[in-house]
DNA sequence: AAGCCCATTTGACAGAGGTCAATGATCGAA
DNA sequence: TTCGATCATTGACCTCTGTCAAATGGGCTT
């Protein structure tokens, strides 16, 4: 788990002097961590959980701008400022380290900030991925991208189900929709048996080939 | 100009060593450096000039997830593959560097690595807020983001005026909208004296307070 | 097992923005 | 200067998704 952090490619004793820059926290879900706008004070690896970063209008409509699962980074490293909220959609488990002890400490790590840039040049690849879904997809499509997109991350049980790590508001949030087209979404999907709910949560794909035509909007 | 750029940091035997990785590429209005999906085998500095990087779905349907102004950094390092299209805008000028030479160049070169994870992160924090505007904004609030945006990027004439480096539908494609609802949103903008158009690409802000309020949904 | 709370689903309707088509402006070439 | 081609604007209409409201049901407490 360890091989996808930022810290993989320490030796031990930088890792050790790493390790006592931060301290772990545990969060509950629904806690938010960072304030989008404020100073930009701690970055954290996330042991544990789920998270989402987002932002808002001023009018106070909510959008999600990413998810971060155990292992991830978050916070602004060389940055003054927050860009967006931090919050756990589960109970999580991080490991903070303040801003400028981190700064100082990636600064002179090569391999670290080696690390943090192909971290961050990967979640550029994937925003901007999800801007063509936000820009020019249509609600099905959205619907079908994301269930996809999820279970690629999300490790499934051995029946081929799994746990959405969000309510429908929160995916509302993040495809830019609003919940009840993202409920009539699914109802259409399970009428087709593209997919199968179980409780609120839970999902199975049962035709991953006609979902991913349906994302790329056959 | 060069101050931007992410070789700003390098003494002068390190830049002469760059450079000689680099060699000079102009560029075509309507040209395009790289496809979406091929292999990343270069990367570059802009010189001059003004580009868009787009994504498409299978559909045909396109979607432009940046635009890339004088001095910035266009290419995939680290990366097997090129993620999204990079066509020139205007005429422009490029210093294209082979990827894996500068690949080895930047692990090297921890400055020359530091300057690249910030403006990296500048952009995928750039990139974020984008997410907002095509999730959650309505075509006016888009628009006057937009208008916004560009004449804080560009140096404006003398009298207000500054030109477009886009087309109509080349704006529609960064919005997320159709060409008729960007042409409709100017003409309501016009109409209601916030901005005058002179030409096909010519803009005046005339009123920017009222035209932020709109940006903002009040 | 019953009951409650709240997330979710479903329905009816409205409006923003897309689509299609026709008209009008701008700019480069002849 | 004129012409033609392309780009942009405008209008009419329609569809998708948002809005508002009501019904349903999952999952927790008692």
């Amino acid at each position: 788990m360890r091989a996808r952090a930022i810290c993989s490619d320490l030796d031990e004793p930088d890792l050790a002097a790493l390790r006592r820059l931060g301290r772990r926290v545990s969060l509950a879900a629904g806690q938010t961590v960072m304030w989008e706008g404020d100073d930009s004070t701690v970055v954290a690896n996330v042991i544990a959980g789920t998270l989402k970063l987002s932002t808002s209008t001023g009018g106070g409509r909510e959008q999600i701008v990413g998810v971060i699962y155990a292992s991830d980074f978050i916070g602004r490293p060389f940055g003054a400022r927050t860009p967006h909220s931090v919050t756990a959609l589960t109970d999580a488990h991080l490991c903070l380290f303040p801003r400028s002890a981190f700064d100082h400490f990636a600064r002179d790590h090569g391999a670290l900030q080696h690390r943090l840039l192909r971290r961050t040049l990967d979640d550029l690849d994937r925003t901007r991925g999800w801007l063509l879904l936000l820009g020019r997809k249509n609600a099905q499509e959205k619907m079908a991208t994301f269930l996809l997109d999820v279970s690629r991350r999300l490790q499934l049980d051995r029946t081929g189900r799994f746990e959405l790590p969000l309510s429908r508001q929160q995916i509302a949030d993040i495809l830019g929709l609003t919940i009840e087209t993202v409920s009539r979404q699914m109802s259409e999907m399970k009428r087709l048996a593209l997919i199968a709910v179980e409780g609120r949560r839970g999902i199975r794909i049962l035709d991953r080939e006609k979902l991913a035509c349906l994302a790329e909007g056959h």
